[in-house]
RNA sequence: CACCAAGAUAAAUUUGAGG
C-alpha cells in the first residue's frame, strides 16, 4: 500500500492525472486505506490549479469507502485559501460543517487567511473569536494571518495590537515566524514597527540572514539605502554570512537611491564570490 | 543543483520587460 501511495505522489507531481483512477481502483481492490492517498490527490490537484477536481474528491471518497476527515478538509481549504479561491474556500468550509466535521485551529487559521486576502478583516476577526470561544488555542500562524491582513488594509495599529496580544498570551515567535511578521510589515512599508520586532529578535539572539534580508529590502524600498547597508555590515560583524539574496537586495536598494559607485562595488564582490548575479 | 526518505494538511526575503 505504501508503494501505491508513493506512486500516487509521483503521479501528482508529474501531473499524470489520467492514471489516477486505475491506481485508486487497484488500491481499493487490495484493501488499502485510501484516506491519506485522497489527501495527496487533493494537494496534487491544488498545485495543478485544478480546483474543481480537488473539490470533487470529496464526492469520490465515499465510493471507495472513505469519509473526508479534518485533514482532508484542511488540506483542501488551505490550498483554496492560498490560491485566492475565496468563494470555493467558503463553500468547502460550509460543507465541512454540514457533514459535522469539526474545524480545528488549522481550519480556522486557513479561513482567516482567506478572508484576510480579500481584505475582509471583520470576518477574519469573527472567525478568530469563534475559534477561541470553541476552546482552540490560536497559534503564531493564526496571529500572523491577522497581522498580515491588517497591514494589507492599511490598519497597522490593529496589526500591532494583535502582535502585542499574542505576546501577552505567551506565544513566542520562532525565527521563522519573525520572518513572516517582518515581511508583512515590510510590505506595508512600516519599517518603524518592523525594526522594533527586529530588535526583539536580536535581543533573543535569533536574528538570521533571512530576517536581515527582509529588513534590507524594506529599507531599500522606502529609499533608505544607508540603513540597508548598515544592516549588511552589522550582519557580517555578527558572523553571519550574507547570501546571494542579501547582495541582490542591497545592490537593488543602493541602485534605487542612485548610489551607483557603491552598488557597483557590491556587484563586483558578488561576482568574486562566483555567484551568478540575477 | 537534482532525485529519494523520514512524515496524508500550514506561513517568510532579492531582479522586472510587458499589461
Amino acid at each position: 500500500c505504501s508503494a501505491y501511495s508513493n506512486l500516487m505522489k509521483l503521479v501528482c507531481r508529474a501531473r499524470k492525472f489520467e492514471e489516477v483512477s486505475s491506481i485508486l481502483g487497484e488500491m481499493h481492490k487490495r484493501g488499502c486505506n485510501l484516506s491519506s492517498t485522497f489527501t495527496t490527490l487533493i494537494i496534487g490537484y491544488g498545485k495543478a490549479k485544478m480546483f474543481r477536481e480537488a473539490i470533487e474528491i470529496l464526492d469520490t471518497m465515499p465510493s471507495y469507502g472513505c469519509t473526508p476527515n479534518v485533514i482532508t478538509f484542511n488540506s483542501l481549504i488551505n490550498l483554496l485559501a492560498e490560491s485566492g479561491e475565496h468563494t470555493y474556500c467558503v463553500m468547502v468550509f460550509q460543507r465541512m460543517l454540514e457533514v459535522a466535521c469539526t474545524p480545528d485551529s488549522y481550519t480556522y487559521t486557513c479561513m482567516m487567511k482567506s478572508f484576510a486576502k480579500q481584505g475582509k478583516m471583520d470576518e477574519a476577526c469573527s472567525l478568530f473569536d469563534e475559534m477561541t470561544e470553541k476552546g482552540w488555542t490560536p497559534s503564531v500562524l493564526t496571529y500572523s494571518a491577522l497581522v498580515d491582513g491588517f497591514v494589507k488594509v492599511g490598519e497597522v495599529g490593529s496589526a500591532w495590537l494583535r502582535y502585542e496580544e499574542m505576546k501577552n498570551k505567551g506565544i513566542v515567535p520562532s525565527a521563522y515566524s519573525y520572518g513572516v511578521l517582518l515581511s508583512a510589515l515590510r510590505k506595508g512599508k512600516h519599517m518603524e514597527h518592523a525594526s522594533e520586532l527586529f530588535e526583539e529578535m536580536k535581543e533573543r539572539g535569533i536574528a538570521n540572514v533571512f530576517a536581515y534580508n527582509v529588513m534590507m529590502d524594506g529599507y531599500g524600498k522606502v529609499g533608505e539605502a544607508d540603513k540597508a547597508r548598515k544592516l549588511f555590515k552589522e550582519m557580517k560583524a555578527a558572523n553571519m554570512r550574507p547570501d546571494e539574496c542579501s547582495y541582490h537586495t542591497l545592490i537593488s536598494a543602493l541602485a534605487k537611491s542612485r548610489r551607483m559607485e557603491l552598488a557597483g562595488r557590491y556587484f563586483e564582490k558578488l561576482k568574486e564570490m562566483r555567484k551568478v548575479p540575477n
